[in-house]
DNA sequence: TTGATTGCAAACAATTTGCAATACT
DNA sequence: AGTATTGCAAATTGTTTGCAATCAA
């Protein structure tokens, strides 16, 4: 049985609306003691396994953690802004072109996995 | 001033020679005591800021580090294998033809840097 | 009422730092 | 000789666990 609570709504929605990756740091506080430091952690882990939200290491040792926008298409790829942090999905089908490529030219089967690829977007990289 | 010293070439070895991911705890227990723990750290951090290897968060929260090795081209493309951690490095214009897509298609400016897809090697896929 | 969830305090694990001893050039 | 590197012990930080109180169904 999963239940529904206040926590999991505050935690959930606030992801969403950083609109940008973030740590627990940035997480716990910008919640303002509103959700315990443990809670984060376990939802935040939840979220990570359901694949809702991505976590990566970040260059400055730091493990940040980015919401997954829903999408209708199954290519999980993403494009991630080194600048600002903020991630685009993009539904396109040169991802499942070159996952074809690499299966058939390569001898290697890539799973349903999230690709990301780094970056800089459009308005960072004036 | 850098100096050579043992525990630099005894730590880089044994990188190269594992031809795995690897963490810290395995690569501090295979050599045996011979490198201290807190050089570990230290060699394998300054590794990774030289992009001689890689540093990923595995789904078991460990992190992980693995032998990029090196390549005469641009293209630091490869595969990682979910199953038993090795990664090849590919050397194909895919790669690059995405990345102008991406350029052209989608506005956004991919960096040099290292994309890892993952999936399962020949080996691993029967 | 039953079982899931929360959040504190404590435990734990991973990583970093201070510093004296040592090794490299 | 002079400076970089090493490695121990200690400090720090990030994350997880135990458990009693609370909450959702």
């Amino acid at each position: 049985m999963v239940y529904n609570t206040k926590q999991k709504d505050i935690v959930l929605n606030k992801i969403i609306s950083l609109n940008k990756d973030f740590t627990i740091k940035e997480l716990y506080n910008s919640l303002n003691k509103k959700v315990g430091l443990t809670t984060i952690y376990r939802l935040v882990d939840k979220l990570v396994e359901d694949k809702i939200i991505n976590k990566t290491i970040g260059k400055d040792n730091i493990t940040y953690y980015q919401y997954l926008e829903e999408c209708s298409c199954d290519n999980h790829f993403y494009l991630k802004c080194e600048n600002c942090g903020y991630m685009i999905n993009i539904d396109c089908d040169c991802i499942e072109d070159l996952k074809n490529h690499i299966k058939k030219e390569h001898s290697f089967k890539p799973t349903s996995d999230h690709i990301i690829i780094n970056g800089l977007c459009k308005k960072c990289s004036k």
